[in-house]
RNA sequence: CGGGGUGUAGCGCAGUCUGGUUUAGCGCGCUUGCUUCGGGAGCAAGAGGUCGGCGGUUCAAAUCCGCCCACCCCGACCA
């Protein structure tokens, strides 16, 4: 059992705060610097004191047995990679992973891994000769490096974080759902396991490529991403890629009315529309005006909604999809931006999202100065090239599978399993023979953990007002013996053999020895947050009995000193076991 | 990168608007001594600051002006 460590809390660096940098925002962030976890050095750049990377081991430990139970092998990349296998694979000049990028005295260029798929791509071209060799799973856990636009919540997304990433090689499509499915089976064992609740989502496979990918969201309310999911049947995905259900969606009845040409000096948003007219943002058809890889596209959307650039890439199948520039749109639609609509749009391609079909007498841009037209109706007015859901699903929409309201809420990914295909194979050449003796390139699939940001979910989802609550399972320290008056010959000595006798078997004790009244003792604990408390008195030793107490529900025992040993043993045991302990 | 905000002792803050009376202050923490000792103790004595940096205005700048830097929050990206 366990990491055995002897530590004296009067000798250790374990350094409290009683409050929290004004920097901090996050409950994980405040309790992080307040426990003495981790300290910034700079923007998301953190040092890991000795408690917060015992927090680290322990989920690395989880993740460890996890994966080799399904059969992964642990290897270990280098950080710094050589430009040249980012060009095979097509991803150097990507700008999505943030990478660091830096040439070295000869001037050759490398990038401080932000994700390895490159680098085990071609060690398993080079290794693997025979479909008898596969299927592979090859994983890591190591510090990556990814120059955040902005870094964010302290220890949620960092500039340098510690990740544990798995590839895997398969022969055909068969093995690769296998894979997959492995790994979604790990996942799921090691977040219960770490004492966090998730939720799969749906999401979209962005800058790594490939078919398919889910996300593994700890719930929680600092999370970055927004989670949609129906309360009724299974259905979830991210915010990005949620896709709309079809029954908010309702047609109006009202009659067509003849086109009208209105003056709307100045206004150029929604919002300045509205109170200028006093119509309903639901009437008017938002016309964004986009450059896909080159082609100009117009985007249209009803006026309560947000464009989904996730949903339209996905729909153009384009690389790069940026805004149009005031140039552009009057090049192509003839007036200034702020005044564009689809009627009598006829350079561009023309995509109108789902909702924007049930817009009756709508209200859009005239393509002209300080003009809009009222009374726009599609099939009369303008016909788009496509119709497809391209928006954001929005609070109060219907889920897409069995149309009860659809719920959101805030999380944190913190594990995101992909099924690669070919991509990386294909550019980096990891070919095999087949049974037949056909050179065959093998089918892939990632599958990241987050793990400093797993801690950080952790404590987001473990913590009460006075600190951590840690589950034992990912705790620093199993056991934290509070000695009380130091001064008491007969008590440190009580406590110094408890010590002992519980590290000498494994158990992960924490001694705090230190010169301090209780309060400070008790309050520390607390913010610590170390499963079972062990306090050691003058008045119990006279009793020669010791207290435990359960740090989550505040359960109290009193036990003889002789019997602490075994009990403790035991709780730990039944704790462990509470989170699906192996 | 766009928008907003903050930089004064290790941490939290006041002082800045209305320049000089501040030798730059308060709480916590830190050091020493005495008392106290089961939920962040009391008294006493201390240590600790180029007021983010540079430049300017002024007899005089933490305070006014300019530039820069750092950090935080909201947006686009991700484990």
């Amino acid at each position: 059992m366990g990491r055995r460590t002897f530590m004296k809390w009067s000798q250790s660096l374990i350094r409290t705060l009683r409050e929290a940098p004004r920097e901090a925002e996050a409950v994980s962030h405040k309790l992080m610097l307040r426990a003495g976890l981790a300290r910034k050095l700079a923007a998301g750049l953190y040092t890991y004191l000795p408690l917060g990377l015992r927090a680290i081991r322990k989920v690395e430990d989880i993740v460890r047995q996890e994966m080799n139970k399904k059969g992964a092998q642990e290897l270990l990349m280098p950080t710094l990679q050589p430009k040249e296998l980012w060009e095979q694979s097509g991803r150097w000049d990507d700008k999505e992973l943030g990478m660091l990028k830096l040439k070295n005295r000869e001037e050759r260029e490398f990038v401080l891994g932000p994700t390895h798929e490159e680098i085990i791509t071609d060690l398993v071209s080079k290794e693997v000769r025979s479909y008898k060799e596969l299927p592979l799973n090859l994983y890591q856990i190591q510090t990556k490096f990814r120059d955040e636009m902005r870094p964010r919540f302290g220890m949620i997304r960092a500039r340098e974080f510690i990740m544990k990433d798995a590839y895997s090689f398969h022969v055909d499509e068969g093995s690769a759902r296998k894979g997959y499915q492995d790994m979604y089976e790990a996942y799921s064992n090691i977040f219960r396991r770490c004492g966090l609740k998730t939720q799969v989502v749906e999401a979209d496979p962005g800058a790594m490529g490939g078919s398919k990918s889910e996300e593994f969201i700890a719930l929680a309310d600092s999370g970055e991403d927004i989670i949609v999911s129906c309360p009724q049947c299974n259905y979830a995905a991210n915010l990005e890629s949620a896709q709309q259900g079809d029954e908010q969606l309702r047609k109006s009845r009202e009659k067509m009315k003849l086109l009208e040409e209105i003056e709307t000096p100045g206004i150029k948003t929604i919002k300045e529309l509205e109170d200028f007219l006093g119509e309903k943002p639901e009437k008017m058809i938002k016309t964004l005006i986009y450059s896909a890889d080159g082609k100009t596209v117009a985007a249209l959307i009803a006026g309560h909604r947000e464009l989904s650039e996730v949903k339209l890439r996905k729909n153009l199948k384009c690389e790069n999809l940026e805004m149009a520039d005031e140039r552009l749109i009057e090049e192509v639609t003839g007036g200034p931006l702020g005044f564009s609509g689809p009627v009598g749009l006829k350079k561009v391609k023309i995509i109108a999202d789902v909702g924007v079909t049930k817009i009756v007498n709508g209200i859009t841009g005239a393509n002209k100065q300080d003009k809009h037209i009222r009374n726009v109706n599609m099939g009369r007015d303008y016909n788009p090239d496509e119709v497809a859901d391209i928006s954001y699903v929005r609070e109060g929409d219907r889920c897409p599978k069995c149309s009860h309201e659809l719920a959101m809420r805030r999380g944190i990914e913190v594990g995101h399993i992909f099924n690669l295909g070919r991509r990386y194979s294909q550019s980096l050449g990891a070919k095999f023979l087949n049974e037949k003796g056909e050179e065959t390139l093998a089918i892939m699939g990632c599958y990241g953990i987050g793990i400093t940001r797993t801690v950080a979910a952790i404590i987001e989802q473990n913590h009460d007002e006075n600190g951590i609550v840690w589950p034992m399972s990912v705790s620093p320290y199993q056991v934290h013996i509070i000695l009380l008056n130091v001064n008491s010959r007969e008590t440190v000595k009580v406590a110094d053999n408890l010590y002992n006798q519980l590290t000498g078997e494994g158990v992960e004790t924490l001694l705090d020895d230190r010169d301090e009244r209780a309060g400070v003792k008790f309050k520390d604990a607390d913010l610590i947050g170390v499963p079972l408390r062990l306090i050691v008195s003058p008045r119990r030793v006279a009793e020669k009995k010791a207290e435990i107490k359960h740090h989550r529900d505040g359960r109290e025992l009193l036990i003889a000193i002789g019997q602490v040993r075994e009990k403790v043993k035991e709780l730990i045991q039944e704790n462990l076991s509470s989170y699906g302990q192996a």
